[in-house]
DNA sequence: ATATAGTGTGTATTTTTTACACTAAGTAAT
DNA sequence: ATTACTTAGTGTAAAAAATACACACTATAT
């Protein structure tokens, strides 16, 4: 298969920006880095590409090694390309996101000794970051704004079973603003993607708020909104 | 600033996609390869990434290496990581697209003995083309028509002094169907950044049209049009 | 003068978005 | 059991945006 060689001009890498959702808090996943540069700064999970998976396969096993996590859908979102954005030499990086449901259950653990440990963190206590993780991670953010805008993909965040309130935190943390409670229940039905369950939320000391799951065959026709002419 | 080379796993290009409207058409410019593999074929106009070169730079100056076009503003859009998309060994490509307006007064000349020729061909009759340039063809053409639906970027397209049944054509070429007139010119007018100019189309043999600029100005500030809540 | 071909325009209807405030229900404390 | 507290849950009117729809105008060519 391989005939001539190309030049080899730049390695690639992965980035991945994670958003999770929990205890009322938007949160991203970083790692704690064991490795130089930056070393023990924090920073995005991120590696370099192999030599024989694709980029999306890449930053699955990635992902997976220096956070445990795995079956997590990312997609991709940019590409950095700058010319000195790794101090060592030449690396251009493909950053990918996802959102996630956290629930305490899984415990991060890297599989490998590149990452002392990973760990959710409030995006609004963000550390400093390495390289140029932390304008990778602003056009992530800005990505989920104007996706969440579109598709209802912010579910994902969420636990199986949810309130409406609680979709509507999520809504309120990504895009920074308060919104109308009665108008944001009336759009995000009328999507069509949650089913009403018979079950209330439980353990709270107030009247408990009715549940909803999310419908993926629905959501699955949903596409953009877009202009109309 | 080398402390370390990391290793080099994939080989980086850049392929781009352009799109140009002319005499009620829209095209996509491609070169005939000079070159193995794929010598012969038609193809997009892309090439490896440059060492010193951030990957911006490299699609505008590869884009006019092989086109003699400059001045180009392109917008990244994907990148393509399958691992035997290049027959001749791992490159993964960071994928652009640009909207051109074509006055048939730019010659085509590539500057390269890399390709024999450049030129503009009617998306309605695309040849076969090289590696996989047909998928990153078919997610640019995607692309444009998610945003043409959210910018009035079309008018990119378009010369500087238009009518606005010419910008429904390009409308209607890229979503690939009819729209209805006065709609239409409600609506492109409602955006607010065209200007309505003194001057009337000429040589035609009817009725001549009203001929229109486009505002940069307001242009910039228009962003996306979002789901309310 | 007439045929032709594209230009240019308005209104009524429907749909979507926005703004806005009170009652209901469950828990906890007394 | 009454009360206080806290969040859940609901409707309507007004404004804005989207849609559907048809004919007269005007420049040119013959």
């Amino acid at each position: 298969m391989k005939e001539v060689l190309p030049v080899f001009n730049s390695a690639v890498s992965i980035d991945c920006v994670l958003f999770g959702f929990d205890n009322g808090e938007l949160k991203i996943l970083l790692i704690e880095r064991n490795e130089e540069p930056f070393k023990d700064w924090w920073a995005l999970p991120g590696n370099l590409v192999g030599e024989d998976e694709s980029v999306d396969q890449s930053a699955s096993r990635i992902l997976h090694e220096l956070t445990g996590l795995s079956d997590i859908y990312m997609e991709q979102y940019y590409t950095f390309g700058e010319v000195s954005r790794h101090p060592q030499g030449r690396v251009i990086t493909v950053a990918y996101y996802a959102m996630l449901r956290l629930g305490g259950d899984k415990a991060l653990k890297p599989l490998t000794s590149y990452a002392k440990k990973a760990q959710w963190i409030n995006v609004k206590e963000l550390p400093k970051l390495g390289f140029d993780h932390q304008h990778i991670f602003d056009k992530g953010l800005e990505k989920i704004k104007r996706r969440i805008k579109h598709l209802p993909i912010a579910f994902e965040l969420l636990p199986e079973k949810f309130t409406l309130t609680q979709v509507q935190n999520v809504y309120e943390l990504i895009l920074g603003k308060k919104l109308d409670k009665r108008n944001f229940r009336k759009k995000i039905l009328s999507f069509g993607v949650l089913k009403e369950l018979d079950e209330k939320q439980k353990g709270v000391s107030f009247r408990a708020a009715t549940l909803y799951k999310f419908d993926r065959r629905k959501y699955a026709k949903l596409f953009g909104k877009e202009i109309s002419f």
